[in-house]
DNA sequence: GGCAATATCACAGAATATTGGGATACACAA
DNA sequence: TTGTGTATCCCAATATTCTGTGATATTGCC
């Protein structure tokens, strides 16, 4: 089990080993020390935290699924939307449980995960639906030039650290306002925020 | 134990029980109803999860406190940051407890505020210390310009929302970028949703 | 009372952003 | 092959922001 936040781990070990047939073996705090580990021991399940900024939950799915195929992996986490959802299980993860599921739910997900199956938590599993066409997919230099405005950059400024003309990054501009449908830049960096564009520096998240 | 996470719930309900003298009597996802057996039941210690957005959290311990001053309230929560830590001790909470503490400080802390002591994870007592000065405060009318900055609203349209001249809110603009040290709106945004004045629309909290 | 902070308003030039029109090239898929 | 999307670049008019330098009135605090 990898998470943060230790009462979340030793509580789920508890309920857990004293509910199932399931132990959790060991539990880690950051993704680097489940690597190291997993080269010694090699454990049925892995459940792991998502942990923003940046994801790491993510790439350590992709890094266990592509190192160690048959080790399924189990994501528990407070996030339901989508664009948590939709990359987590694009991963090679087997498993999205919400960490407000009942004990029964989480027994049932690891259960389903061993038998082949795969389990994503009926309130995750419903956010998938709507907003597929809603969806708004920058492209990498859309959102290079979003994270720079969003860092105050001018559009000159932007244009010399990209080496592009002024040009081509008020394009750049001027799509990403159409197809967000923003009005001004400072609208576009809250629509940034809020999709996941845009880091707020300030880390929302204790690790 | 108020908490919309069930797991974390039930996961601190078997370490607490099984390896303390604490237990925990009864859980609720939000503090309406937990406001609503209180009435009934008084328990010696609420322990709750802040649940942002809103922080209803806070409120439920302002209440709690006002209502019940003999019932300790001590809060479980993932923020770090000084701007939860402040706000949640000033509600009349005893306690302040990080959810990655180990279960020995749950313990220490409820032993503690039951002596008549206040708790906090030392992790968020820390952020209490640095930001203090370097906390940059928004007059009313600030705020009101930058969250509307924030809608896309440019300076003549917020003149006529908050019915003033634009030349105000030129000035409140500038006094904004000067304060934050930001060199433009788009950063200054930004800024606003890293320190909370600006929400982001799409809740990131699922509940 | 005096001081500091806040909120309000004013003028004006320079810098940027926004928007309108284009263009070429490349990759990829129908 | 013919489109569609992406990335790049160009010109130019207009709107808005940014900055400097003021002002007055109110509020709260010592």
């Amino acid at each position: 089990m990898v998470d943060d936040h230790q009462l979340m781990s030793d509580g789920l070990r508890q309920v857990l080993e004293s509910g199932s047939r399931f132990r959790i073996e060991r539990t880690f705090t950051d993704g680097t020390h489940l690597l190291e580990a997993l080269r010694f021991e090699r454990p049925e399940i892995i459940i792991s935290d998502i942990s923003m900024p940046g994801m790491p939950g993510i790439e350590l799915a992709s890094d266990v699924t592509r190192l160690y195929p048959s080790t399924k992996f189990v994501f528990l986490t407070m996030h339901i939307s989508a664009d948590y959802v939709r990359p987590a299980m694009q991963s090679g993860a087997q498993g999205y449980l919400l960490k407000d599921s009942r004990v029964a739910d989480v027994v049932e997900a690891l259960e389903t995960v061993l038998a082949g199956g795969r389990y994503i938590s009926a309130r995750a599993a419903a956010s998938l639906l709507d907003p597929i066409e809603n969806r708004i997919a920058l492209t990498p230099r859309e959102k290079d030039v979003l994270v720079l405005l969003a860092k105050g950059a001018t559009t000159r400024e932007i244009a010399e650290k990209l080496m592009l003309s002024t040009n081509t990054i008020e394009s750049h501009r001027r799509n990403l306002l159409s197809k967000t449908s923003c009005v001004n830049t400072a609208e576009l960096i809250l629509w940034g925020v809020s999709e996941g564009y845009v880091q707020t520096g300030k880390q929302q998240w204790s690790k």
